[in-house]
DNA sequence: GCATAATACAAGTAATTACTTACATAATAC
DNA sequence: GTATTATGTAAGTAATTACTTGTATTATGC
């Protein structure tokens, strides 16, 4: 049995030299897409960026595909970090508490890191659902899902995971509609609290 | 004052024959995103597919984006015509029964139209959201309004705007989701009347 | 019927794309 | 220290992109 690297990059770094190299080119990939998107991007601009030659991004990437890859993976191990810390802490919320929570956490960590993985996320119903961006969500709806059965007896709903999977779609749609193309004159608060409200009605 | 081709293109077509070319080029246009994708149509295959120079393209559309904006507008045209239709015959209808009208609808249409559009719609979030798109949305939820104002006094709702802005942006999602990446089983109907479950409880 | 304008096409262009080949330098093993 | 391996680069590649130039063909005005 052989062993393919498990985040298939095509050659382990080694030396502290090319982890740093293999990261500096993550680092510029991550910026380019967050300037120009996920079209603008390309291979030979990041290699630029990051100062690399080209030749060395293809030693350790076998291809764009992966290099992209390599970035997402990286950005959902970093919320899924943070959203474990939450989840946990909110056992036996409220759903709106837990909305108000998730709602703001999600704005709170695009304002901060920018709009990469955004522009990954919102090309989710192109031809090319990402496995990665669609792994992470299903992880999202099994962490609402366990928190819902809970409190199971007091919701109003027929079909819990069909629900689970209406308000998972809904709220992250108005918020990424929100993050990326405001309405001047809605805040964070307001959008926050009026998810709040459809999420309780809908639930209780 | 110089007259400006209303539609944006370099040359009106004024012979019948320039007219059909026109047609094919827009149609080909249609195909091609529909299956390729937005980033994988190019004016060359455009050219090819209507069996067209690719001069003669470029002798009508000025470039791609004006091409893709004249196929836009073809569609959301037709859009709106059908969409006139229901909106002027649900006249007092209940929140139930014109979430539900207006998502079969979408779904109908799309079943229909092939994904053309939703493909730019999907994109709607990215960096170039496309003013056609923008104001076909404004157009919808203004409908919207003008339906919900009839029942206000029946609405629990605390600002009308926001809260249009929210069941919009939560329907369009959830449809968009259910056409591009299919649940397998969840019905065409379950989700729509999911949605209507959604609505109503959100503003009954 | 013929001058003129409209429409079409053949054959390009320069720029950009993802990705390679061939060779040099730096670190490690012993 | 030297053989070996890991890491880096210079300079390409062929394919594809959006878009032009120059010329031939077709329709229209009168």
């Amino acid at each position: 049995m052989t062993w393919q690297p498990l985040n298939g990059l095509k050659k382990d770094p080694k030396q502290p030299r090319a982890r740093q190299t293999v990261n500096r080119i993550i680092d510029a990939t991550a910026q380019l897409i967050s300037e120009l998107g996920l079209e603008g991007m390309t291979t030979n601009k990041v290699a630029d960026r990051a100062n690399v030659n080209i030749a060395s991004l293809y030693q350790y990437f076998p291809n764009k595909q992966v290099l992209i890859s390599a970035l997402l993976q990286r950005q959902l191990n970093e919320v899924t970090l943070v959203l474990n810390n939450i989840l946990n802490q909110m056992e036996d919320a409220s759903v709106e508490d837990s909305t108000r929570m998730w709602a703001q956490l999600a704005i709170q960590y695009y304002r901060q890191k920018g709009g990469i993985m955004t522009e990954v996320l919102t090309n989710q119903y192109t031809h090319t659902t990402l496995p990665e961006v669609r792994e992470f969500e299903h992880r999202l709806m099994e962490a609402m899902r366990r928190f819902l059965v809970k409190q199971r007896h007091r919701l109003k709903v027929s079909d819990l995971d069909l629900s689970i999977y209406i308000a998972f779609t809904s709220c992250t749609a108005v918020i990424l509609k929100h993050l990326l193309e405001p309405v001047p004159y809605y805040s964070d608060e307001q959008i926050v609290e009026e998810l709040v409200q459809l999420m309780a009605r809908y639930f209780y």
